[in-house]
Parts: structure tokens; C-alpha cells; sequence
RNA sequence: UCCCCGAUAGCUCAGCCGGUAGAGCAGGUGGCUGUUAACCACCGAGUCGCAGGUUCGAGUCCUGCUCGGGGAGCCA
């Protein structure tokens, strides 16, 4: 082929090759034909825009019979700039070979498809408008989280993805296992866990957060970024079973100081957003949700609204309105809580800081008045929870009796107290759901249209 | 797992009080025009999700199941 000697359309109708002879190498997406004068439209996957193709007179090019919507294409041409017309420049071809024939029975249309619909041929949903922009802008914005790290001195750690830690406080877990478990069910056999691949019960991890910890105590600031399992039976348009989480983890950082980077770690991806990737923001902009661009921009330009759990439950309280589930301190904060206080009451995003300790996790440090913990969510309008975090216990006796009085096997997590007996430090990190901040950013409803190959109960396809 | 809604042509949908199936788009054929979600004409295309039931008769009413959507819980 000429794979390094073609010209990327996104090159194209940028203006770079203005005059110039190019091959392009690409999919049809639409032909119109007429006696003296024919269209064809090539997306080759560099951006949201095609290439537009023209080929004069038709008859000189009887290929073009063949060419439906689909059809993978390579056009020689030469790049002109033309007037008044939608797009600013053309390709005016002299070559034209159909690479693969597309069959009449290909799903996708000149018009829009319901979400649904595609969800169906996720492998072919790729190559429409909408996930071609969500698909660039994932790559763009995971590049961009990197870089906001490396360039802040954190490394970036591949946490393991097999663990054997039961209860990471987080949910119900995949096991991982190469017993095989339809001979024991057909013998009625019981498991014997030491025949095991690992000789003991082994997971899918629902977070890095654990090594993550003691990472930072040997390399200081450190981030993960990677696939995270959990099998809850969550139907819901913003969890899925699999997803991909961003956690950095902090020595010597305590809350408030953590808060800081958050918001600035956040205001940052809104502004890449706005700044670097304006091909997507204003496609999300003009067809995913009408305002989108004008509410992020307000976003990076105004503080996040601060509050404790506490004073949480006092607004709630005063809000004057009927909760299907009732506010009382001591409750976890109910969805409808949380879209109250991101979407009505402070209309942007907002930390609510020391829940109190029975209802977070038994890593949480432990406040002075022995009954919150500084832990933080990040809410904020229409995804919800985007980010929970917390200040780590740092202190050994604190951390073993809250794991005591959550039932957790001291001896399996030995290694995790072990951080606090040598050299322990005051240590802080948080999870952002990447699906969930791609969703806020895009204004997309599904968290199921965010990611290319959504896993959820019942379906793994693909 | 619980609550609500839905399933009709390849896609998006209409189909009234139960009387035997329709439109646009897509595909095919022809025409026309520097077209741009092109346009015009014609053509083919359906086990009305599946299984029962009520009825002279069910796309339409009832029950169960499957799948999809929305919400709840769990969380990122």
C-alpha cells in the first residue's frame, strides 16, 4: 500500500496540501452522482470531517458504480481550494481504486442511529461521527492526564491487576480462577482452593489504591491509570463492570492540600478540553448537549464549592423539599442528595469532606472528634460522584482497630500495616472515574457510549 | 436484585374502539442537478421479540419469558 505515503485527511482539509498531489486512503462515507460531476466522501479516521472527493466527469471513473457507504477506497488526487462552498478545500481526483467492497447490508446510514442501535454493533459503531470523536477525545484526554502528572514529578505505577485482597472496600469482586469449575459442579466436588492457580482465592482488582499507598512511601507521588473490575449488578447509565480508574497517591499530602490539586487537576482537563480538542468539544457542543462548552467555561473560572459531610446534611435538612430518603447524619448521602447539591444548590462542582466513619472505608484517617474521617467525593452536575478520595490512616494502632472492627484477616493484610510501622508519613490520594469525567466533559448521557467495549451484567460482547 | 416503560421492514417510527401491514431513510433500477443528511420516479423487502391464553377474528386485549431503555441500590 502506501500506507507512509498517503496523506491524512485530517491534513487535508486543514490546508497543508493545498495544490498538491495526494493519496488518500479511506472509507466512503457518502456519493452523490451526477451526469458531469460526482461526490464522494472519505473519512480515513484523523478527524470528525471528510474529505471531499470529486470526480470529474463520472464516467472516467466506472469504479465509482461500486462505491456505497463503507466501501474502503484509495484516491489519487490533487488538493484544491474552492469557494463558497461548505468545505474550504477538494480533492480533485485522477486515480480512484476500490481497496474493499462494502456489502449492501451494512448497518450504519447517512443519518443518525440511535445509541441504543449501536451499542448493538459496538464493532462497527467506531466509525460514526459520534464515536470517532469520543474515541480521539479518550486518547487525547488519557494523554493529557499523563502528562499533567509526569510533568508534576509523579510516577506512574502499573499496579497489579490479579489480587487476592477480598475486601478492598469497594464493592463485589470477579474471581479469577482456572479450577475447572463445570467437571466439579457435574462431580459434585468440592473446591480445593490449593489446586488453585495461585493456591489461594484470587480476584479482579477494584482499585491500586493499596499498592498505591506504599508506592508513594518509596517513590513519593505517584499515579495509576488502568482497568478496574467490579460485578456489582449495576444497571445504571454510569457504572459499568468494567472501567478505567486514575489514581495518584501523595506522601506527606494531607486533605486540604490534596483538595488543591484536585480542583486543578480537574480544572486542567476542562481546560485541554476547551483548548486542545475544539474539533470535539464543538461536535459534543452541537449535537451531545447545547451548552455544554458554556458551563465548562464557567467551570474553569469559578472555585469548587467546599463543604463537610456535616454541613451537607444541614443543607439538605433546610432545602425545604420532600427526599425519597430521609437526611439524617449518620445516612449516606442518596443520589438524590448528591444531584441536589451538585445541580441545584451550588450549580458546579463540590467537595463533601469527613463523612462520617462508619459508612466509608477502614483506610480513611481517622478525625480528631474520633466520629468523621477525612474522606472526599467530588460531585457534580449530571454524572454525580466523579472522584472519592481520602487521607489515609497513617497512624499503625488506628488503622489495625478500624480493620478489626471491619472484620478484615489482619495477617492478609499485613504488608499494608507494615507501611505504617516503617517510617510511616501522613499520606493522601483519590480515584477519578475516566468514563465518568469523559461523560461530564462531553455531555454524554451513557456511560456505555464512553468507553468502545462497555462490560456490564449480560454483556460482554465483542 | 427492585420499580417503571418499550419491542412492527436493514434503520427511525406510525398503525385509533380488535377486522389481516404503512411512511421516511437505506438497498436496486432509471433520470436530473457543483452536489453536500442532494433531488425525482419506479422496484424488492415483514413468522408485528418468543410461548401460551381470550375471541369468529389479535400488531392491537391478558399471562409468562427474553431482550432493550429509564430510575433505585452499590460506587468511579
Amino acid at each position: 500500500m502506501d500506507y507512509f505515503a498517503r496523506t491524512r485527511v485530517r491534513d487535508i482539509i486543514s490546508g497543508q496540501k493545498v495544490d498538491q498531489e495526494v493519496i488518500i486512503l479511506g472509507w466512503a462515507r457518502t456519493k452523490r452522482l451526477s451526469k458531469n460531476v460526482g461526490f464522494v466522501e472519505i473519512n480515513d479516521g484523523s478527524s470528525l470531517h471528510n474529505a471531499h472527493v470529486v470526480f470529474s466527469p463520472p464516467a472516467d471513473f466506472p469504479e465509482l458504480e461500486r462505491i456505497i457507504t463503507g466501501t474502503s477506497l484509495r484516491v489519487v488526487g490533487k488538493v484544491v481550494e474552492v469557494k463558497g462552498r461548505e468545505q474550504a478545500y477538494e480533492v480533485q481526483a485522477s486515480q480512484l481504486e476500490i481497496v474493499g467492497d462494502c456489502s449492501p447490508d451494512y448497518p450504519l446510514q447517512k443519518k443518525r442511529h440511535t445509541f441504543e442501535f449501536l451499542r448493538d454493533i459496538a464493532h462497527l459503531r467506531p466509525r460514526t461521527n459520534t464515536f470517532g470523536v469520543i474515541n480521539r477525545f479518550r486518547s487525547k484526554l488519557s494523554h493529557c492526564i499523563h502528562q499533567y502528572y509526569q510533568d508534576r514529578g509523579f510516577y506512574y505505577i502499573h499496579t497489579p491487576i490479579i489480587t487476592t485482597s477480598d475486601c478492598e472496600g469497594a464493592g463485589d469482586l470477579f474471581q479469577v480462577t482456572t479450577l475447572p469449575l463445570q467437571e466439579i459442579a457435574a462431580r459434585a466436588q468440592e473446591l480445593d482452593l490449593d489446586e488453585d492457580f495461585f493456591a489461594e482465592k484470587a480476584y479482579l482488582t477494584v482499585s491500586g489504591q493499596l499498592e498505591g499507598e506504599l508506592m508513594c512511601t518509596a517513590l513519593g507521588d505517584i499515579y495509576t491509570f488502568g482497568p478496574t473490575f467490579r460485578a456489582e449488578q449495576s444497571y445504571t447509565s454510569r457504572h459499568l463492570s468494567e472501567f478505567w480508574m486514575m489514581e495518584p497517591e501523595m506522601a506527606f499530602c494531607d486533605l486540604d492540600e490534596m483538595l488543591i490539586l484536585i480542583e486543578d487537576f480537574l480544572k486542567h482537563l476542562i481546560s485541554f478540553s476547551l483548548e486542545e480538542c475544539p474539533e470535539e468539544m464543538g461536535f459534543f457542543n452541537k449535537w451531545i448537549d447545547k451548552g455544554r462548552q458554556k458551563v465548562l467555561q464557567s467551570i474553569v473560572e469559578a472555585d469548587f464549592a467546599r463543604v463537610t459531610y456535616t454541613e451537607a446534611v444541614e443543607i439538605l435538612k433546610k432545602a425545604g423539599r420532600e427526599f425519597e430518603f430521609p437526611v439524617g447524619w449518620g445516612n449516606d448521602l442518596q443520589s438524590e442528595h448528591e444531584r441536589f447539591l451538585a445541580e441545584e444548590y451550588f450549580q458546579k462542582p463540590v467537595f463533601v469532606t469527613d463523612y462520617p466513619r462508619e459508612i466509608k472505608a477502614f483506610y480513611m484517617r481517622v478525625n480528631d472528634d474520633e466520629k468523621t474521617v477525612r474522606a472526599v467525593d467530588v460531585l457534580v452536575p449530571l454524572v454525580g460522584e466523579i472522584v472519592g478520595g481520602s487521607q489515609r490512616e497513617e497512624r499503625y494502632d488506628y488503622l489495625k482497630e478500624n480493620m478489626i472492627q471491619q472484620g478484615l484477616d489482619i495477617e492478609q493484610y499485613s504488608w499494608f500495616l507494615d507501611i505504617r510501622k516503617y517510617g510511616t508519613v501522613p499520606h493522601s490520594g483519590f480515584g477519578l472515574g475516566f468514563e465518568r469525567m469523559i461523560m461530564y466533559l462531553s455531555g454524554m448521557s451513557n456511560i456505555r457510549d464512553v468507553i468502545p467495549f462497555p462490560r456490564f451484567p449480560r454483556s460482554a460482547r465483542f
